[in-house]
DNA sequence: CTCCACTGGTTTACCGGTAACGTAGGCAGA
DNA sequence: TCTGCCTACGTTACCGGTAAACCAGTGGAG
């Protein structure tokens, strides 16, 4: 780690203005020069200093800071799995923070990553406090909100709207002959995308006569235990459900889970329809209906156009990546 | 983000070490000093610059590197959720990076991180490319390996055995009756940890005086479908199996709706097992056989050993957060 | 009354790169 | 022969912080 570009300059006989020209493979030496410089580098082990090299030109690091709302959900991992695969092609390097559904932990977040000085950011979802926003439109950062489409994103957005996903499952579930159908939420008031699927589905409904009878949102993290037991609480209060939809598959399974248990033919007695598309949806005695959510794509497109903007190219504002709706046959 | 220290420093008619000292916190300035450059700096939107001041003083930089195998994986998700609550905590940055089971892109990443001059490494595993090696000794950096223990860490490490886990599966699977035992991996050849807990079971089963039937290893990563159709792989070659160990929870539980989808019954007639203890496994309609592995807190761990050691701390070594085998009711 | 320590600062140097600009030598074309 | 341009460098300045050294005034101890 002590080998600097002056130290190679002074082995290597020249100044380490050439040397930075040779490492960055800009011009203006020859080819013998080159040869000298890189092999002595090798020679003495030098690792760059990025840190130097971002701080003293201005010009664009190869940082790129992002935000999930929670490291631990599947969806999220296939997202950033496709913003890393696309940054480290790109060659960019990846920051990452969790804000578990609060505003107040994203600023603080964006915060800390602003002083580091990224090139960009990824944030997930549409909501930002008003210092955040401030903070974001001062530093003339490129932004890219993934995940959900804000009307009018501070920068680029890059995913689909929730309210769409939620209105399409409430048509399915009438077309399917549901009438009677209950909403199993969780992170109550901390999850405004889960809300914002609700009120979708609610408007369906609505729209087609037959209002969503109960709806039950609960505090915990949307897992399978949470649908498990959810479920319960639902039917308890609302026994003549035909139909509820969950907050995500991993709910929705355990959803069934319990069917299976207290003996309700799914989708005889209740239909279950879940949200995400996570893979084992799939592989269920009958396959859960769903709505499949092109996660790995939006995160994949969300690091390309960031870059791409930062070499100046011309991104639209908004970029929808549809989801789809998976018949399935539990519903 | 156009505001500095100097900038700060003139509105305020002191010099930008009065300004630097106020905004750390140091001392050596009246109250009336400091309430007047606080006012000043929040007036101008003043966001310090992190690049300049890790790079200035050689001072520990606040980013944290880590290395997962893939950021899809449920189990390391939550081990980024540990890791990442710990480092924000303390105030640290995550810095991620996947190396998809390959030691050269683990190299490469490594290579790209330490440029960046972090204050320490948090990486998944015990095998790196004996450059990486080279080049984590040179730099002096804290590296905390995790997840599997070294016989000889870089620095220190934080997990548990893998041949450990496989020896205790097996020797459950024994106890519980089972002889004709076969196992079911994937991502051949990448994934050394997994080959470690098949060894393991090998090992055991071997003691047992009932040597492992049949092994598949799938080149596929270890989702569910994986486990559902490599089961059907796995019994069309050894239908006489009374028992499968699986590479993971997710593929167990493919597993298990495959044997729903062609009549067989768990665990009458073939016993299944996971690895992992992922949340699912306990709502199965029968709870799955498995080992939990303690992912939030290992994550926790890794990131605090790493500031202790910063701080100056003494950390042990390796440190060994056990595994714990749930029977379950599918053996 | 002198000396000293303490308070509340200032000044200077430096971290390791990169941009911008300067320059020597060689060669081609007018 | 002179001019202009190209190649292959070298010099200088600077990015925004922090450490370290230095300094002026003040109050109290001796």
């Amino acid at each position: 780690m002590k080998a600097s570009l002056e130290d190679i300059a002074r082995v290597a006989g020249v100044s380490k203005m050439t040397v930075s020209r040779v490492l960055r493979g800009a011009s203006g030496f020859s080819d013998e020069t080159r040869d000298r410089v890189l092999q002595i580098a090798q020679n003495l082990g030098y690792v760059p200093n990025r840190l130097a090299a971002a701080f003293g030109a201005d010009q664009a690091s190869t940082l790129v800071g992002m935000c999930v709302p929670r490291l631990t959900s599947g969806l999220f991992g296939h997202v950033l799995d496709g913003v890393d695969r696309a940054l480290t092609r790109l060659g960019f390097q990846l920051m990452i923070g969790a804000n578990n559904h609060s505003l107040a932990e994203e600023e603080a977040w964006i915060r800390q990553v602003v002083s580091w000085r990224p090139a960009g950011l990824i944030l997930s979802g549409r909501t930002h406090t008003p210092a955040t926003v401030d903070l974001l439109r001062l530093s003339a950062l490129p932004v890219v909100e993934i995940w959900d489409l804000t009307t009018r994103p501070i920068d680029l957005a890059i995913g689909f709207s929730h309210v769409d996903c939620g209105v399409e499952m409430g048509q399915h579930l009438i077309r399917r002959g549901r009438r009677r159908i209950g909403y199993l939420g969780a992170l109550a008031r901390a999850d405004v995308m889960g809300a914002a699927r609700l009120q979708g589905l609610q408007q369906a409904l609505q729209q087609a006569g037959h209002p969503l009878e109960a709806v039950e949102i609960l505090h915990d993290a949307p897992g399978f235990y949470a649908g498990y037991y959810g479920l319960e609480m639902l039917l308890a209060r609302a026994p003549e459900l035909d139909a509820v939809a969950f907050h995500n598959d991993e709910m929705a399974i355990g959803g069934l889970a319990w069917c299976q248990k207290c003996g309700l033919r799914v989708p005889e007695d209740i239909g279950i329809a879940g949200w995400g598309g996570m893979e084992a949806a799939s592989i269920l005695p009958r396959r859960l209906t769903t709505t499949q959510v092109p996660t790995t794509a939006i995160g994949k497109a969300a690091a390309e156009a960031l870059v791409a903007r930062l070499q100046g190219a011309n991104i639209p504002e908004v970029t929808v990546l549809p989801t789809r709706l998976i018949p399935g046959e539990t519903v």
